[in-house]
DNA sequence: ATGAAAGCGCTAACAC
DNA sequence: GTGTTAGCGCTTTCAT
């Protein structure tokens, strides 16, 4: 019924034999087929066909040295964040483009420090071609350590501690935040607020430096600090208003803090957009899909993100021997758009 | 300044040829050191040490056929449900367990049938030893491929097809939904409801039957179909109430679902438990935080699940050997446990 | 208890 | 173009 693979597998010798060739033929034909004639290729290809064979991974990495696997570290306040989901998004994104390239992602789930000397030892042993991981918190201990394993890593977000020179893939969180605050600026708003995000996360510093780009002197008491939460949002706002009865605009640091500005608002019978004006950052789909009004944010291609920190992880394996250190190790930085909704 | 590995990573000779011994006898240390005498071990051990050697992962395999690395299989709806605590706590137990066991998770992640062959190739190449995979829904088209595969394998969750003898790993879904309803019964509720999880799912199918096993002859319009989220047992309430205006208690087949009943009988003004009990399943941290009153629900080990899953998975690997089929494939059913608070 | 030697399955020079 | 051959780094009989 179910049909089995029983016996050992076949090897690239019993197709050689099988297709009349040698294990050097059968070897080009497998791996693309490159100088060898037309028949001799559709003969192999049939015996590989009727064998079932599949290549021996273990025996192939142990000569090209590659071993098709890319590591994708999580540290544990991040996956937490797995429900967030910017990680949700990120992850497919990286996913994806890691099958386009024939990738395997290894996924090292990292707890603690204590976990530190496994992954170590781990990036350490070659199990892998490549490292992504994400520079989410100040704690630099375990990027460090991934840099120091010499495996070629590609980080998300923009690292905390710039001494490290390793390439990463971000949006460009000031210029977004530039341009919210730009729009409401052009809409004639005055009083223009900033909810900012966690001062550990290079994110919500860049986006403080944006809102302060466009307003050179703005009151520092316009600024309230959150912490990516819905609930800091609300909190934020109530803040606000108390502090600023003629605010009239609002720049949140993500749409989840957009969300809990706009009910506390809602709550205090605060018109939006007509009284108080408020903007965005992320687009993430299931916060906008339901805020009243339709907020108007900045849009941030999270899959889209994910998918070139494999691309260029991949560029650097691929370009290894060549120009090393060139362009090889740049970053990347995405665009980011404004989405004008009903909020502002 | 970062101390990097430069050259090429030493080998097993390297360390034989430091250690004054010969390969054999640095791989038996290596692996052990059952068998060579004491100062040779210590040798051997501190030529790895001094030379940073770690063995080449794929040299090893390819003698040994094992990887020490296993997939974890999720298909797309079970990933969207990432953002479900489940999963996570799930995938959790199973990270750590494998960790304790030195093996790697391999995520595996299927986005549709058109990545079907693509898995049944990467399983059918053996880079794992193993797989681990979810049977959440009755699609048994990947579940089918997984198993013909050959690739030992342990499912969470029952499957759908029984004919497919798979070891599994679940917790008694019917026993834990005997003991909610009898709980109810006790109580002197003598109008006992139950909402429903989706009958395409067995653990929601078997908490049904036990709902039936304590309540033989309960009129059909007693069951309110959900889908395991908080709308659809809102919704469910609603209409449980309309339908039965001497309904005493209601038995909900996931906490999210019973965290809906509870909101809308709140609405309604209906006490609880005065009026109504409620008794949910799962015993999800992250729901039953906040529910008023606190709920009263069936709970379930999943981070334990998870580590079961590995253990049966590695105790079939490493029994290869001997007893192939005998115990070796048997499935876990694990104890549900009745946690008492405000809500019955 | 230790060492010598034979591969594991594959790729990549190098010859032809 | 195609075949021959030499390893990749390791484990594991088999002698000693």
């Amino acid at each position: 019924m179910t049909e089995q693979i029983t016996g050992p597998r076949p090897t690239l010798e019993a197709v050689a034999a099988r297709a009349g060739v040698s294990r050097a033929t059968a070897s080009r034909v497998v791996n693309g087929g490159a100088g060898v004639r037309a028949p001799l290729v559709e003969k192999v290809r049939r015996a590989v066909e009727e064998l079932g064979y599949v290549p021996n991974h273990a025996a192939r990495t142990l000569v090209t040295r590659r071993n098709g696997a890319v590591a994708v570290i999580i540290a544990e306040p991040e996956f937490r964040i797995f429900s967030d989901p910017f990680f949700e998004q990120q992850v497919r994104g990286i996913s994806r483009e890691l099958t386009a390239h024939d990738a395997q992602l290894v996924l090292l789930w990292v707890e603690g420090p204590g976990d530190h000397e496994r992954i170590a030892r781990y990036l350490g042993g070659g199990h892998v071609d490549g490292a992504l991981a994400f520079s989410l918190h100040s704690d630099d201990r375990l990027s460090a350590l991934i840099v120091r394993s010499g495996v070629p890593t590609v980080f998300g977000g923009r690292p905390a501690g710039s001494d490290l020179a390793v390439p990463f893939v971000d949006c460009d969180n000031r210029g977004g935040a530039r341009e919210a605050v730009r729009h409401l600026v052009s809409l004639g708003r005055k009083r223009i607020a900033h909810i900012a995000g966690p001062r550990d996360q290079t994110s919500a510093l860049d986006r403080i430096a944006g809102y302060h780009d466009v307003l050179v002197d703005a009151d520092p008491a316009l600024l309230c600090q959150g912490d990516f939460t819905r609930e800091s949002g609300a909190r934020a706002m109530a803040q606000l208003l108390d502090r600023w009865p003629d605010l009239d605009a609002v720049f949140a640091s993500n749409d989840l803090m957009a969300a809990g500005a706009l009910s506390t608002l809602r709550e205090r019978g605060v018109r939006v957009p007509e009284d108080v004006a408020v903007v965005g950052f992320d687009d993430m789909e299931s916060v906008v899909r339901d805020t009243a009004p339709a907020l108007t944010t900045v849009r941030q291609d999270i899959e889209g993100m994910g998918r070139i920190m494999v691309k260029l992880l991949m560029r650097r394996l691929d370009g290894a021997g060549e120009a090393e250190s060139a362009s090889a190790s740049a970053s990347v930085i995405t665009q980011t758009s404004l989405v004008r909704r009903a909020s502002a």
